[in-house]
RNA sequence: GGAUGGAUUCCCGAGUGGCCAAAGGGGACAGACUGUAAAUCUGCUGCAAAUUGCUUCGGUGGUUCGAAUCCACCUCCAUCCA
């Protein structure tokens, strides 16, 4: 099977300007593809990861990839998809972003070696770009009337768009020309919601140059709500291992929907495509054997093998019954924080932040939501000795919260 | 620049002088059931020295015994007119 099947028996595909031509150009390894990727925050997601996964495969099918890192487009932001402004990011921000994705991406992709990737900055073309010079080069060959009837604008034609962001598509398709004029690069890739500012590229190089240059989009990872996947309510799930922890990134994908593993399986692993269609009929038990499987593949692709295991070993002994709980996060509690010998419970959570407000841990005492070594507290004031601290008190919160407390 | 409407807690959204830490819904969290899933049911959701006190309804000042609510000014947003 060749690449091009491949990534459509994934489902990576979602659209695509021209498909004889862009199966042609990667199948054959001749392609030299690029993605963007803003700077919005100091570490990549999970969406990120997909686009370099992305790029592994056919950068591994011999086709080129270039990274192009929005210093430049990053001063804008991106409204597709958005009902809101995002907020203005300071020139400090998106430099320091920008570092960080770069070191990640090393992980994912080869710089050096053949086919070598490439990573391009548009700030380094953007920021110096002439107001006046880009209205009349490019500004004319955009319809403002086209522009509008972009889905990417029609959520925020009711909430309001401002000039600043109308522009983002300028900016981006002004990428793809530039770098089609100076890489040779013919293609873009991306995000489904991309998919009307890379529109606006290949209409620009075609009106520019008046030659065709092909854009394809990814599948956006969707749960089977509908709603994006890698997102938790105190935010996005990082690859950076110090934002989100490799246990709570394999914990993310244990816990997914019975509905969404194989779709999950299927987009963001490298198990071949012949072993994963032998999960098809799995269900009940044997399903949530396929949850392990994906949230080890993940996190091994994203944190090594060794973090995988550690993920793995920590979860089997919290929830498997198992005894090792030498993976298990811990607070180091110090003399100083005892009193008379011991610490209310309440206070010892709170020094473990498991809790935002003494408030919230009160709560969860009385809901029966928190146990210490294997019993239940149901009186808020319960001291924990000294004793119990030295040996490591285990606490539980909820189901899926452990933490241990060690007295020093 | 002009006219109108608006800004309430994590989100949506009710409240138009005291009975308001503020209805209802969503989400989150906890409990039961389970497979670390889903669905369902229950509880809970500002902070704290916790039958009480303190802080919160875009901002600042004012009226009043008392303001999310009334007044003035300011900031931001939407719609219409230019």
């Amino acid at each position: 099977m060749q690449i091009y099947e491949e990534l459509v028996a994934r489902g990576l595909i979602a659209q695509v300007t021209d498909e004889e031509e862009i199966r042609e150009l990667i199948n054959s390894g001749k392609a030299k593809f690029y993605i963007g990727f803003d700077p919005t925050a100091d570490s990549l997601h999970v969406g990120h990861f997909m686009a370099l996964c992305l790029m592994k495969r056919l950068q591994m099918a011999g086709n080129q990839p270039v990274v192009l890192l929005g210093g430049g487009t990053g001063y804008i932001g991106d409204p597709s998809g958005r009902t809101d402004m995002r907020s203005m990011l300071t020139p400090e921000t998106i430099e320091h972003n920008c570092e960080c994705f770069r070191k990640q991406m090393e992980r994912f992709i080869d710089f050096e070696g053949e086919n070598a990737a490439i990573a391009v900055n548009n700030a380094d073309w953007l920021l110096k770009l002439n107001y006046i010079e880009v209205l009349r080069e490019v500004g004319a060959c955009f319809s403002v009337n086209n522009m509008l009837r972009a889905e990417c604008y029609k959520q925020r034609m009711e909430k309001g768009l401002s000039f600043l962001e109308f522009n983002y598509m300028i900016m981006q398709s002004y990428d793809f020309y530039h770098l089609f004029k100076e890489y040779g690069c013919n293609m873009q890739f991306g995000g489904d919601d991309q998919w009307s500012n890379m529109l606006g590229g290949t209409e620009l190089i075609r009106k520019k140059l008046g030659k065709d240059a092909y854009a394809m989009t990814i599948t956006l990872l969707l749960n089977s709500e509908g709603k994006k996947m890698g997102k938790t309510a105190n935010g996005a799930v990082w690859l950076d291992p110090n934002k989100t922890s490799p246990f709570e990134f394999y914990q993310y994908w244990r816990n997914v929907d019975d509905a969404d593993v194989l779709n999950c399986i299927r987009m963001l692993t490298f198990i071949p495509l012949e072993e994963i269609n032998a999960m098809n009929d799995w269900e009940g038990a044997q399903l949530n054997k396929a949850k392990e499987i994906l949230a080890f593949e993940l996190t091994s692709l994203v944190h090594g093998v060794e973090e995988a295991n550690k993920a793995k070993e920590a979860s089997l002994a919290l929830f498997a019954g198992g005894s090792d709980d030498s993976n298990m996060p811990t607070t180091n509690v110090t003399e100083a924080d005892l009193t008379d010998g011991s610490i209310g419970i309440i206070d010892l959570m709170m020094l473990c932040k498991l809790g935002a407000s003494k408030s919230e841990i009160r709560r969860l005492i009385l809901q029966g939501g928190v146990t210490l070594n294997d019993e239940k507290i149901t009186d808020v004031n319960f001291p924990v000795t000294a004793d119990v601290l030295k040996a490591g008190a285990k606490i539980r919160k909820g189901k899926k919260v452990f933490h241990k407390a060690v007295l020093q």
